[in-house]
RNA sequence: CGCGGGGUGGAGCAGUCUGGUAGCUCAUCGGGCUCAUAACCCGAAGGUCAUGUGGUUCAAAUCCCAUCCCCGCAACCA
């Protein structure tokens, strides 16, 4: 008999920095779920790699004074090294440079350009020639390049584009028919009121403004836009255009992409559609996973704060990390990262609740039977049913939670079985039974009943943590891979009396929190400043500049004669100034720091003959100068010592 | 009125669809035990379930309405 097949991807990661905690959590669930379904009968493909295209690793590259070929693979390397750390069981990995996969995206481009749903058209936008940017109107900052400052000039660029308005009413209509396909369902909502139901837009893809991505063969002025590169990934890996498309026959369509929510929109959109554009079935399921939130706020270099998982691994332990992101992170949603609760879980579940009922069951069998595991005594006392009970009906519980991607709630229902173990204990008091010689029977079957309980979650805890079943099942002497697997849980009786446990090391040391933490705020603290030294130093003076260039400038002293706040903006005031005759608006963004009583009848410094914007709606004539520190923690707006009148030159 | 999610004991969450004794984990306190990694087991305290002492109902955390606040996305810091 075959086995099923099942397919899952994780995202192809973007190789312009290291990896960190978030990367690692996505990966992790990922590998968690194929180790999973392995363990329980399926044939199973789990794909990760690298998405090496586009203008910002091409920069990346000229800046280090590389190749970009050179420069992801220097950087692909860490990604593989830090899989391999976390121990991920991947079945293949593609970078979007591989030959076959640059092929085969030739191919899917030529096919949907010679068949219609992809079109050569053009768009105006503005052109930066020293930067070789093109740029929205909107993305301009004073109607200049907003990466290098400089003038623009308006031109049209030719790009080709896909037809994606042709398949949308197809793709509605799967979605409505398929809830299973967007997950969780509060993500399909989202497409659908913001993208779909408002009406698709065709999508460029491919662009002229840069080389460093797969050429479009029949027009080699152009290269393939990252979207068309990059999803095709998960289905190019398995050879589809490719020379040899067997495990695509057998694989595809994919069970599960496991993506960011940030993605899900590509995912559930862009991709399905490519996929009914060239007859292709599309994928059973997208998952947009939550993040790893920092309670600090967001990750960032300049806050010392970014989370190394290379790091925390080799603090605490690979398992150890990889029990906490399963197990933190509800179904879907945000989870929370701070070294607190990292430290509370490590201690309570796995030093106190686990590594402690394995400890204190091994060492009992050494105590009161020589290290040899004894035999049951038939038939089994009634107080041990309920425990029994939990112990078989393991299997059905976790996979309930698994056909759902739940995976801490699976690992919930292991650990009810170690708290009943634990409790087990307590209740039968070995201690007690091991002073009178006419317990020895019921000790023994107390003990047995134990060794068995920790195989079953050692089985069962496989596909989350990889070392430690390993260690649990050497510590209890189960060496057959036989006895190693779910189908041996069928029956409570997989520990062979007789056989010898080895006492080991704790499979978790328990932490000493308050000097974890310490030590922790400490480390925190020396980065912190580090990186602000980095920072003011790659903070370069500005260049020496004329007093003509000043004078450029028409300051003047303005009067706030009315404020009030931008609708549909979270950062804005609208701001009516009085200067001299003339009374003028200007929107600025700080919305956060004052609320605009604060700043009616105040003296402010206006920059008047800057160009005038639209910024949500409202003419922004000039800019009002304020003082902010670099975070933005403190502001505050420049005003004068002295009442003076409105309009005056400030020079 | 842009789209979406959320506000439940000190912390993090479940319960809301399908109204009917408010539950889980951690932390706190008390007790038990001594096999064990000062771990384990039992018990207790602690919540008017954001607000309107709003509506429906015999009954609302749950359904309806209004308001406030938080977080994503979109727009955006001139």
């Amino acid at each position: 008999m075959t086995k099923p097949t099942f397919y899952i991807t994780t995202p192809i990661y973007y190789p312009s920095d290291k990896l960190h905690i978030g990367h690692a959590y996505c990966t992790v669930a990922a590998d968690a779920i194929a180790r999973y379904k392995r363990q329980t009968g399926y044939d199973v493909y789990f794909l990760t790699g690298s998405d090496e295209h586009g203008q910002k690793i091409e920069r990346m590259a000229q800046q280090n004074g590389v190749t970009p070929q050179a420069y992801v693979d220097r950087i692909v390397d860490t990604f593989l090294a830090l899989w391999k750390l976390l121990d991920i069981s991947n079945d293949g990995f593609i970078r979007t440079t591989d030959d076959y996969h640059v092929k085969a995206v030739q191919r899917i481009f030529k096919k949907l350009y010679d068949q219609g749903d992809i079109y050569k058209s053009s768009y105006t936008g503005h052109y930066c020639t020293p930067c070789e940017s093109f740029w929205l109107e909107r993305q301009l900052v004073d109607g200049k390049c907003p990466d290098c400052g400089r003038d623009t000039e308006l031109v049209e660029e030719e790009s080709y584009f896909f037809r994606m308005s042709k398949y949308a009413d197809r793709l509605i209509e799967h979605i409505r028919t398929h809830p299973e396909f967007i997950q969780p369902p509060s993500r399909a909502n989202e497409m659908m009121q913001n993208f779909l139901l408002p009406g698709l837009e065709d999508l460029c893809v491919s662009r002229t403004s840069f080389k460093w991505g797969i050429p479009v063969d029949f027009d080699d002025k152009h290269v393939v836009y990252v979207w068309l590169d990059a999803l095709s990934n998960y289905a190019t890996k398995l050879g589809w255009y490719g020379d040899d498309d067997t495990l695509y026959k057998k694989y595809w369509p994919a069970d599960i992409h496991l993506v960011g929510k940030e993605i899900v929109r590509f995912h559930t959109i862009i991709w399905p559609i490519m996929l009914m554009a060239l007859g292709e079935p599309i994928p059973k399921q997208v998952f947009g996973h939550g993040w790893l939130v920092l309670d600090g706020g967001k990750m960032s270099k300049s806050k010392g704060n970014v989370v190394d998982p290379v790091k925390l691994c080799e603090r605490y332990g690979v398992d150890a990390i990889r029990y906490f992101l399963l197990r933190e992170v509800p179904f879907g949603a945000d989870g929370i990262f701070n070294n607190e609760a990292l430290i509370y879980r490590i201690n309570s579940d796995l030093a106190n609740d686990l590594g402690n009922l394995l400890s204190r069951t091994v060492s009992m069998i050494d105590k009161y039977f020589g290290g040899i595991i004894p035999a049951p005594a038939a038939p089994i006392a009634q107080e041990d049913d309920a425990l029994l009970a939990l112990a078989l009906g393991l299997p059905a519980a976790v996979e309930r939670q698994m056909k759902d991607l739940k995976l801490p709630d699976a690992l919930m229902e292991i650990w009810k079985l170690v708290g009943a173990s634990n409790k087990y204990i307590d209740t039968t008091a070995p201690w007690v039974l091991a002073k009178d010689d006419a317990n020895k029977a019921r000790l023994g079957t107390v003990l047995y009943n134990l060794a068995e309980c920790l195989r079953f979650i050692a089985v069962h805890i496989q596909p989350f943590l990889t070392t430690t079943p390993k260690e649990m099942f050497a510590q209890l002497g189960v060496t057959y891979a036989a006895k190693q697997t779910v189908e041996s849980l069928a029956c409570f009786d997989g520990t062979v009396p007789g056989t010898a446990v080895h006492k080991g090391d704790a499979l978790f040391p328990r932490i000493d929190v308050e000097k974890e933490l310490a030590e922790l705020a400490e480390q925190a603290a020396a980065k912190q400043q580090a990186a602000a030294a980095v920072e003011e130093e790659a903070e370069t003076p500005l260049p020496e500049i004329e007093y003509d260039d000043f004078a450029k400038l028409d300051l003047r002293l303005a009067k706030v004669i009315a404020c009030e706040e931008v609708k549909r903006s979270k950062k804005l005031l609208k701001l009516t100034l009085q200067v001299g005759d003339e009374v003028r608006t200007v929107a600025s963004g700080i919305k956060a720091w004052y609320a605009p009583q604060d700043l009616v009848g105040k003296t402010v410094v206006l920059v008047a003959n800057l160009k005038p914007v639209t910024l949500c709606g409202v003419e922004s004539r000039g800019m009002i100068l304020c003082a902010s520190d670099k975070d933005d923690i403190n502001l505050s707006a420049i005003t004068t010592m002295a009442e003076l009148p409105d309009g005056l030159k400030v020079r």
